[in-house]
DNA sequence: CCTACAAGTTAACCTTGGCTAAAATAGTGT
DNA sequence: ACACTATTTTAGCCAAGGTTAACTTGTAGG
């Protein structure tokens, strides 16, 4: 079950002779200040908050862009949840205002929630293409952007950006 | 509250007309389908599931490598949680397995959970030293790579790997 | 028209990860 | 040895995100 158990993992990284920038690499290895350190995980338990809505949002926008409507069986089907779920969760998002239907009828996004959406879209296209950019074989990268998109903060974001337009010039 | 309300966002991308791999680009916008769709999201909530408990014996490691003992006050407060949270959640990772203790005593790792924290450990170091590699800021680095670490897939982390070893050699 | 099936909702339950407040234990100082 | 303080645990609460099973509603077909 858990997923570390097989590994022959990575294998370099403590024995390889060359490795990076030493001084670094001995402040990565102090513990950092603890309220600094707490800092650290609150931002991720933030973005954990928002994750699954920004997900559905975005799964909604895309649903309606490239089918016209957004049912819950498919977001269902797509999410890979029971309808009993996407229901549930989609109460919340109506709640939160970024979503607005009738009992029994399609899905549509409120001005809130079409701007979520944007941004989200925005964030995963950068990260999608960078990985590509970078090397990663197109399925993992869609996993990992997946995974990864909630949690790569603006700053980072931009530099992305840069390396993958820097990256589409050269060998493109 | 929600974050994506304060935005001027990032500007480019939809007008940038040096764009990356246009016709990459307009797979990425086509809708995946169903159920390889499905089998992303499936590994996110994957990858959920094990995320604080890695963050978990990855901090005790750390706590015990530098100070000598894990002691639950110190977990909360690099946290930023309470202490009954913390013993909740050690109640929990004991029951796996992962860490054992006696009542009232300070916390160590079982074997298992040592494993765990080596590749956590690791796998957060490829990714901390990879963002430091493409120009983030040490800060925001940090923030990024502890929310990031559970969502890099072991081909990603290969190439991150490599490209900072690229990257320390050439401007270090 | 009305019936059958697909789609959506509701109810009841589970686990996780938070919280506070209160009780139990360990360690320390006099 | 005893009492005080700091640490740990327990109990009881809450919301989120899942599940099944049962119930409603919409929509086609005959």
């Amino acid at each position: 079950m858990l997923p570390y158990e097989h590994f022959g993992y990575i294998g370099p990284m403590t024995d390889s002779p060359n490795d990076v920038t030493p001084d670094r690499l001995c402040k990565a290895d102090a513990l950092p200040p603890s309220d600094q350190h707490a800092q650290q995980y609150a931002a991720v338990r933030n973005a954990h908050e928002t994750e699954l809505l920004e997900d559905y949002v975005e799964l909604i926008a895309d649903l309606l862009e490239h089918q016209g409507e957004a049912r819950s069986t498919d977001i269902a089907a797509r999410m890979g949840v029971s309808q009993a779920t996407v229901s549930k969760t989609v109460t919340r998002l109506k709640s939160l205002g970024l979503v607005s239907s009738k009992p029994y009828r399609s899905l549509f996004l409120t001005e809130k929630g079409e701007a979520m959406a944007a941004m989200s879209h925005q964030r995963h296209a950068i990260v999608l293409q960078f990985l590509r950019a970078l090397g990663v074989s197109d399925r993992t990268a869609r996993i990992d952007a997946e995974g990864m998109e909630h949690h790569v903060s603006q700053e980072t974001l931009e530099i992305m950006q840069r390396y993958t337009r820097e990256q589409g010039h050269r060998d493109v």
